[in-house]
RNA sequence: GGUCUGGUAGUUCAGUUGGUUAGAAUACAUGCCUGUCACGCAUGGGGUCGCGGGUUCGAGUCCCGUCCAGACCGCCA
């Protein structure tokens, strides 16, 4: 061993012992006669101190050397500090060092390796081991493998077996865009990577494996956010033998156990909420229920009073903003500014000042007489001192217009507590929405989800109101999870392939193999996933989920550190029969 | 595919209406400093102002193009 003990374990009653550690230096403080080097490793900081008095000079010489994250081997004697410091946990100590090894030197490093550093995104991704170092990435990849490991105990400790399932599978065109791996073996063809294992726990209920689960990366070949990868992780669940409401249960007891083990937070029974209820009332499937600001529809109180812009729009809502009627004329045209930006799309934003003295002042006065305006506030149960902040429009953009508005309100009044947890199960989700570029239905969760067994009939009269029994898990206005009960016969299977554009022929070629097995006693199953990186940043209380990920790809796909994607060799060009094409 | 923001010292940034030799902090180097812990003090080195073109007597600054980075929209069953 290289040292008897880490850089985060002694405090006082280790005084007097001999100890060797070993570690990166952090940063030295050379007084000349003194001079302490701060020694870094995963477990902490420990302060080792060379002095001219105890020091043998040969030594003190080379510690003059020493540079920022060299590697060293110090031996040396516990001491008691002459001035302690009570920020760190071995402030109370430091090592008189008597020998000094270096390991292994370095260059001076890009950017500060402390836990404020002075190193940008970009930097940081690059030398992305040199960030690793750094307490705060450190302890995101500690918390990563904490919640990691206590949600296979809890799913191990309920009886789920995790089966790992292929990672070069078929392509397939629903969905998200795969990505795609030439076949050496059989020139012009390709595997893709998962999207998801889906098929594949789905066969393993065929093939008895009642319950099981896996925590297994996933691909999709699209364009990334602060809180999308294109390879990413998914606790992926799958049960046999159950209904919806037995999952809901399984699964909000994992995830109020994973509040509890990790956050010391102890939630109740997780609301519920159909789709079509979270849309009226938050114009978002995934609503952020941790505050108000509810939408009130005002059609009926706001239309035929003469003011064009509401008369004939499908939807007139608004939002009551809490104490927000003192926002003066610049802050209440900051809104409308960024409501128009092309980002939120919206042509404009009414606003009703709730004023205390139970007055009304609003953008629209010409058209609505204070009554209006109180019935107005009134049905948005608008306090004296709000603002009410109505749009009008289609329903659909209008209700995701105001929902991206009532979101940036809440960060501004920072309604948006990292600390309090409201989790939420979505759930009556539509089985089909109607896709106009391609002039036909797409399946709202996947092919796979089973329709509300009393609707079925409605499949052939009028598709689109079909409920599926799909559900989603909403934590903070946050999609963590999502699934559905499947389809487990061939049939109505085949059926939905027929809904979705497929032909019987492309149906059988791409999905045939999970027809096939629909028909040797496929059991009732259905199932769940998660999205591990944005669980973990959102307990973790943060917003990109880059920051649990040990090694991830940038904004456009490209990971800085190895510089991939790359070109590849003439030669294995040659053997995979592939020609690129010049783009011009 | 689109919208917006940014790119200046190793790093993080400032740089006014287009006008002298492009600055600060930090990092780095050297020296000083008898208890530092964001140590302090002094001195010093360090710049393809992303790249290309244009306007102008003169461009870090204005215009066009382009590359890179970030946020968002589309997309993400």
């Amino acid at each position: 061993m290289l040292r008897t003990t880490n850089c985060g374990s002694l405090d006082i009653t280790a005084v007097g012992q001999r100890v060797v550690l070993a570690g990166w230096v952090q940063k030295t403080r050379n007084k000349g006669f003194m001079l302490w080097v701060d020694l870094r490793d995963r477990y902490g900081i420990t302060q080792i101190i060379f002095d001219e008095e105890r020091t043998p000079k040969a030594v003190l010489e080379l510690a003059q050397t020493l540079g920022r994250e060299f590697v060293i081997q110090i031996e040396g004697e516990v001491i008691e500090r002459e001035s302690k410091n009570p920020n760190i946990n071995t402030g109370a100590i430091e090592i008189l060092a008597d020998q000094l090894q270096i390991l292994n030197p370095s260059s001076i490093p890009p950017f500060t390796i402390e836990n404020e550093t002075d190193g940008g995104e970009e930097l940081r991704m690059q030398y992305r081991y040199l960030d690793i170092r750094r307490a705060p990435v450190r302890e995101n990849l500690i918390f990563r493998h904490k919640i990691a490991l206590a949600i296979r105990n809890y799913l191990s400790n309920n009886g789920f077996i995790e089966v790992e399932t292929p990672y070069l599978i078929k392509s397939t065109p629903e969905g998200a865009r795969d990505f795609v791996v030439p076949s050496r073996m059989h020139h012009g063809e390709f595997y893709a990577l998962p999207q998801s294992p889906q098929t594949f726990k789905q066969l393993l209920m065929v093939g008895g494996m009642d319950k099981y689960f896996q925590i297994v990366k996933c691909f999709r070949d699209e364009d990334l956010r602060a809180d999308r990868q294109p390879e990413f992780t998914q606790i992926d669940c799958e049960l046999a033998f159950v209904e919806q409401e037995d999952i809901l249960k399984q699964f909000e007891g994992l995830t109020r156990h994973l509040l509890k083990e990790i956050k010391g937070v102890e939630v109740g029974d997780f609301p519920r909420m159909p789709y079509e209820e979270a849309m009226r009332r938050f114009g978002n499937d995934k609503p952020d229920i941790r505050f108000g600001m509810e939408f009130t529809e005002l059609n009926k109180l706001a239309q035929g009073k003469g003011f064009g812009v509401f008369d004939s729009q499908e939807l007139v809502v608004g939002i009551a903003v809490p104490g927000a009627a003192e926002y003066t004329r610049k802050q209440i045209d900051a809104l409308i500014d960024w409501v128009k930006r092309p980002q939120v799309g919206a042509l404009g934003l009414v606003w009703v000042k709730c004023n205390t003295d139970g007055s009304y002042k609003s953008s629209v006065d010409k058209f609505f007489n204070q009554a209006d305006l109180q019935s107005w506030a009134a049905a948005s149960d608008a306090q004296a001192g709000d603002l009410i902040l109505v749009m009008a429009g289609p329903t659909q953009s209008t209700r995701t217009q105001l929902s991206a508005l009532r979101m940036e309100i809440a960060e501004r009044l920072e309604l948006r507590d990292p600390n309090t947890f409201a989790p939420l199960w979505v759930t009556d989700f539509p089985l089909l929405e109607w896709d106009e570029e391609s002039q036909r239905y797409h399946a709202m969760h996947h092919p796979f989800t089973a329709p509300k067994p009393e609707q079925l009939d409605l499949l052939d009269s009028d598709p689109k109101q079909v409920k599926a029994n799909a559900y989603d898990l909403v934590l903070n206005g946050n999609e963590i999870g999502g699934g559905s009960i499947r389809i487990h016969n061939t049939e109505l299977q085949q059926k939905m392939f027929d809904l979705l554009g497929f032909t019987k022929e492309e149906a059988q070629a791409q999905f045939g193999f999970l027809m096939d097995a629909f028909q040797y006693g496929a059991p009732p199953h259905g199932g769940i996933a998660f999205g591990l990186d944005r669980l973990v940043a959102l307990l973790g209380g943060k917003e990109t989920i880059r920051d649990f990920i040990a090694f991830p790809k940038n904004n456009s796909g490209r990971d800085l550190m190895i510089d991939a994607p790359t070109t590849i060799a003439n030669e294995q060009l040659e053997e995979l029969a592939l020609n690129i094409r010049p783009i011009n």
